[in-house]
DNA sequence: CGGGTCGTTGACTCTCATCAACCCTCGTGG
DNA sequence: CCACGAGGGTTGATGAGAGTCAACGACCCG
């Protein structure tokens, strides 16, 4: 991980925003620390008073809330150029915990750079802000899915969800990725058990929506997922443009 | 309606930050349109590009998206003080519905007079990132509710919700207040039918745990209700003072 | 080769949805 | 002043979707 890698941001915020020289040379110095996680690892934990902001550069990562019965719930995965946590650089004290999904690396940003650097450029801070507006839009589709959808649906809906984001992230192609989560992973996503998980998994197979080998997801009928999810990209607030690296199709089935 | 009743964000905002004159004459200069609506219209549609964020000075409000099957999914709920479309300042498009829930009033703010406040006062560009923040929070703590929790846990989780948010809005005493919903909405809010969450309701009434007249609701037994809830309010990230007008409780059953 | 994690499948259970009927309250208009 | 209708609340009977429990299989890694 090198310097030049922290440029996602860069790239990213170009899509929100028109960035001056000025506002591109704050964010390259910005300081940051690189750290690496392993799986499971715990980036930040529920109560926890944090220091750093996290920008995800590579590797998945997801929030996660635990209730007191042992549930688990899912609340967000995050992907290459994510921020993990801004909620950190104003808020107190972390309401959820985020931990690793795959091994990943993460610039670490101290929260007091954020807040210099959004009180000296109030472009970036609107940028950034823009950014959590769009997280809180994920969020509350989240809740439509697991509110009202049922357990077909709102599987239908993830699998288009994903398709989307890693495209723009430059993840994947022709509707094709790697969705780097368990089944029990997915289950706590969308509030259903492993098992359930699995059999709705195989229903769309043998539909022939989808083809699955290992983590690696195909969607084979893109409209007919759709539809069944009930998915419309609007929430997602998609801007042109990519921001990670590898442009095209990645991987093969 | 008048020009003090939108000192009701001034009061909001000094909870999370230090204001100097310069930022509280900003807001009090905000130029905007008091309005008022009537139960159930709507305030912003899904799709529509809005120029006006609304900030709800009394009644209630709420936030829904609607499937393409007909189920809709309450989102959340505003209440006095709360900006009811803050994304809108930001985000192009509109990604849900926002209507009125009981007869309400607000102030339209014109977006382009947000956007020159954020851009010449970074402190209260940090306030009002932080309130989007905030919501974020209660975003991801309903996802946890609806994806996690069972009908009974999900009711009470709502009920103790409300307590807080309108307790430090100074819209409730002792654990009392007029939830302005009906079991349809409440519903939708929970992902629930309207007639489990009747079943449920009374089931509580029932245990002694809360009274209900009307759309008047008491809480009894706050630390059971809690327990079965898992209620723990970090996610609301409350600061001491209130924001309302009447101090201390109203109302009676 | 053994153990662990994850995926798969079947049998059974239970929560919550569905359907349907009836109630009450309140506002309206004849 | 009463009839009427609409909206919302209440209750029961029945059914479906998802959960639970349990066993087994596939794969990976040390």
């Amino acid at each position: 991980m090198s310097r030049t890698s922290f440029d996602v941001i860069i790239r990213k915020f170009e899509t929100r925003a028109e960035l001056g020289p000025l506002e591109r040379e704050a964010l390259r110095s910005l300081p940051f620390r690189p750290v690496a996680f392993e799986p499971q690892a715990y980036i930040s934990r529920e109560g926890e008073r944090l220091q750093n902001v996290h920008l995800l550069l590579s590797g998945f990562a997801y929030r996660q809330k635990s209730l007191v019965d042992g549930a688990r719930q899912i609340i967000a995965v995050g992907i290459l150029g994510d921020f993990l946590d801004l909620e950190c650089a104003l808020l107190e004290v972390a309401d959820h915990n985020i931990q690793a999904l795959t091994r990943c690396e993460a610039a670490a940003i101290p929260r007091a750079a954020i807040d210099s650097l959004i009180m000296a450029h109030p472009v970036l801070a609107r940028t950034m802000w823009t950014e959590t507006l769009v997280h809180g839009s994920v969020f509350r589709e989240w809740i439509a899915n697991v509110g009202r959808r049922d357990a077909r649906s709102r599987l239908a809906h993830l699998l288009c969800e994903f398709a989307r984001r890693l495209e723009v992230a430059g993840l994947s192609g022709e509707h094709a990725y790697e969705l780097p989560m368990t089944q029990e992973q997915l289950a706590d996503t969308l509030g259903l058990t492993p098992v359930h998980v699995n059999r709705v998994l195989k229903q769309l197979a043998r539909e022939g929506l989808i083809e699955r080998e290992k983590r690696f997801v195909r969607i084979l009928d893109w409209e007919a997922l759709r539809r069944i999810a009930g998915f419309n990209e609007v929430y997602l607030h998609l801007k042109a443009g990519t921001v990670g690296v590898r442009p095209g199709r990645v991987g093969t089935l």
